[in-house]
RNA sequence: GUGUCCAUAGCUCAGCUGGAUAGAGCAACGGCCUUCUAAGCCGUGGGUCGGGGGUUCGAAUCCCUUCGAGCACGCCA
């Protein structure tokens, strides 16, 4: 029987973290002894030489019983004599606690975790409503490698609070309203003024095809932007094209549909080879007809008022250090801009989800305007006052000089281009290491190589810039997502061995550790809750990346030392075969996460 | 100018709600494949945690200061 079950009220109590648990039986040893409990936190062991985890109590508690920390730590030490949870416990000059866990205690709580949904993560008594806003692509422009960190980074997000058991929604908020789409109508004017869609006086249905297909708008676009950046005329045209757009111009709503409609699945497809998928696919497009009222609304309340010409909402708190310049509501031209789509979108999303929380990935260079919307927002009260708004700010993806991320001669690389660069080269390093090809192979290499870009960029702090550097990603050695595939494709080998040996038990049931590197595995897996709240509270992928490594780093040296399809001892063996079913599982459901899956073989 | 963020091994990064000897990976060097995938494992070398000051029994971590790089600062998104 479980020393926790044993503690449990009803099937309904939640299952303690491990720490937590540790800390308990830490803290009664306190209190036994006649000092503060609170003093027994348990945290993991920095000399890892000494002892698996340790307590810092006794040196915080000198002070305050104004006796030396060797003699409360002793005190403590004495109050251990028979515990159910440490097998060791020692005091240490200046008075460290260092302790060692049994391994009954261990494996009794791995066994706990593989019984109980999620591995026994604790799930919040009312969930939240999430709104997570990521992708930012723009309609009628490819991805290029700006999309990538707020795919990969957003679409980890949301997982990590949907595995916390939280209601989650990932909405792409496209760019699709902009000059972006007056410049592709310009230039097709350019070219076929004498389509239908520029008579001014048809009155008839427009063709339900296109007059343009998606590899068309991707050679549009750049020819566009550029003429228009060069010609000043051409450039008016293109606004002008814009404004009738979003002024209800028959012919141009047209155009626009069929932009939207080549468009978006080329995005879908775009987005679902990097495994990453919205809920929603709303724009800016969709709260169009909303700005009117809200513009109006903000006026007639005495939130806004023209500054400089243009419409704004002073947003400035007595507190701030900075400067903070008013949130600008519409142009001095009357037109809309970024801010007032953000805002209505907020709007709209509070009257329609009302969530707890918004979460926005964008650039890092973004927070300053998204402090500015966020407290406007809140002031002219758009939002529900509970509603939390978050900006997660990503650092800048550089090139291995330090520099923004360029193509040899300078240009912004397209997204499918540099996948497609990774696919090739992760397909040229497996066919290397293959005696024969199949057909999976390429398959395979795709798989690999998206671990290899998201693990890349996820294992780093979300908030700093960091370096891509192809070669790193793609060499398949060390701290890498190819280094935890190999991880699990091994442990899904070696139990396809045994299946084919004779079969796997039924409920095979973990049982002490032999050696150190066993014990060393199972006391990471028992942490695997705490990373995962962490993770969730802190939106922090990177410490679900930094946590498998050590995971899989655990599991490789258990691996090397221990001959599991050939012992004898059966109920070893069944007890090893539980342990490498609960690390696959966790390893798999960790980069589900991040957004990556792995291969059967590599 | 104001604000903000960063600075840790040759390179890329963890660690930062204060704890013992600051950790990984790459690169360098040395071992380990007739035995479950060597994309692996074991080991060696490599550091004034940008500088200075302070708080503390104890600082990479907290505070102040300084140098250096990045970024943001009303009609872009």
């Amino acid at each position: 029987m479980s020393v926790f079950r044993g503690k449990r009220i009803g099937m309904e109590e939640d299952m303690k973290r491990f720490l937590d648990l540790i800390s308990e039986e830490m803290k009664n040893a306190f209190e036994a002894a006649g000092y503060d409990r609170e003093l027994g936190k348990v945290t993991l062991s920095n000399r890892p030489d000494l002892c698996e985890y340790q307590c810092n109590g006794a040196m915080a508690g000198a002070k305050l019983y104004k006796k030396a920390p060797i003699m409360i730590a002793q005190a403590v030490v004495d109050q251990c004599a028979d515990s159910k949870v440490f097998s060791e416990v020692t005091a240490v000059m200046p008075g460290f606690l260092n302790l060692k866990l049994r391994e009954e205690f261990a494996a009794d709580y791995l066994n706990q975790m593989v019984q109980e949904p999620k591995f026994g993560l604790v799930m919040p008594s009312k969930p939240c409503k999430i709104i997570v806003d990521y992708g930012g692509a723009n309609v009628a422009k490819a991805l290029h490698v700006g999309h990538l960190r707020p795919a990969i980074i957003g679409e980890s997000i949301k997982r990590i609070a949907r595995y916390a058991g939280h209601e989650v929604i990932g909405d792409i908020h496209m760019g699709d309203w902009g000059l972006q789409i007056g410049l592709v109508i310009t230039e097709l004017k350019e070219r076929h003024p004498e389509l239908v869609y520029f008579d001014e006086s048809y009155e008839g249905e427009y063709p339900s095809e296109a007059p343009f297909t998606i590899s068309d708008l991707g050679e549009i676009y750049p020819v566009a932007s550029s003429k228009s950046k060069e010609d000043a005329a051409y450039k008016e045209r293109a606004m002008e094209a814009t404004f009738k757009l979003q002024s209800g111009v028959r012919g141009h709503r047209a155009l626009w549909r069929h932009i939207m409609n080549v468009s978006v699945p080329n995005l879908k497809q775009n987005y679902d080879n990097l495994n990453v998928e919205f809920d929603l696919w709303k724009g800016e497009s969709d709260v169009q007809d909303l700005i009117p009222g809200m513009v109006d609304y903000m006026k007639k309340e005495g939130y806004a008022y023209i500054s400089e010409g243009a419409l704004v909402v002073d947003v400035k708190e007595e507190t701030d250090t900075k400067e903070v310049p008013p949130c600008m509501i519409l142009k001095s031209d009357g037109a809309s801009l970024y801010n007032t789509t953000d805002l209505a979108t907020i709007m709209e999303r509070t009257e329609k989800y009302h969530p707890d929380r918004m979460i926005y990935v964008t650039d890092k260079r973004q927070e300053l305007y998204f402090e500015q919307v966020f407290r406007c927002a809140r002031k002219t009260k758009l939002i529900d006052p509970e509603t939390e708004l978050l900006h997660i700010g990503f650092g800048t993806m550089n090139g291995k000089d330090g520099k923004p991320f360029k193509t040899r001669d300078g240009g912004v690389m397209s997204l499918e281009l540099l996948v497609g660069e990774i696919n090739d080269e992760m397909y040229r390093k497996i066919s290397e290491s293959r005696k024969e090809m199949d057909k999976e192979a390429e398959e395979t290499a795709k798989i690999v190589a998206l671990s290899a870009i998201k693990y890349g960029d996820l294992s780093n702090q979300a908030s700093k810039d960091y370096i891509f550097d192809i070669d790193k990603f793609t060499s398949f050695e060390g701290d890498t997502g190819p280094y935890i595939l190999y991880t699990i494709v091994r442990i899904k080998s070696i139990l396809n061995k045994v299946k084919e040996q004779g079969g796997i038990p039924e409920n095979p049931v973990i049982r002490g550790a032999g050696s150190e590197a066993e014990k060393a595995l199972m006391l990471q897996i028992a942490g695997f809750n705490a990373m995962m709240e962490t993770a969730y509270s802190e939106t922090a992928p990177h410490k679900v990346c930094a946590y498998i490594y050590d995971l899989a780093n655990a599991f490789n040296r258990f691996y090397h030392e221990t001959k599991i399809v050939t012992e004898e001892d059966q109920e070893k063996k069944a007890g090893w075969i539980a342990l490498l079913m609960l690390v696959r599982d966790i390893l798999e459901t960790c980069i589900d996460v991040l957004g990556f899956t792995a291969p059967e073989r590599m």
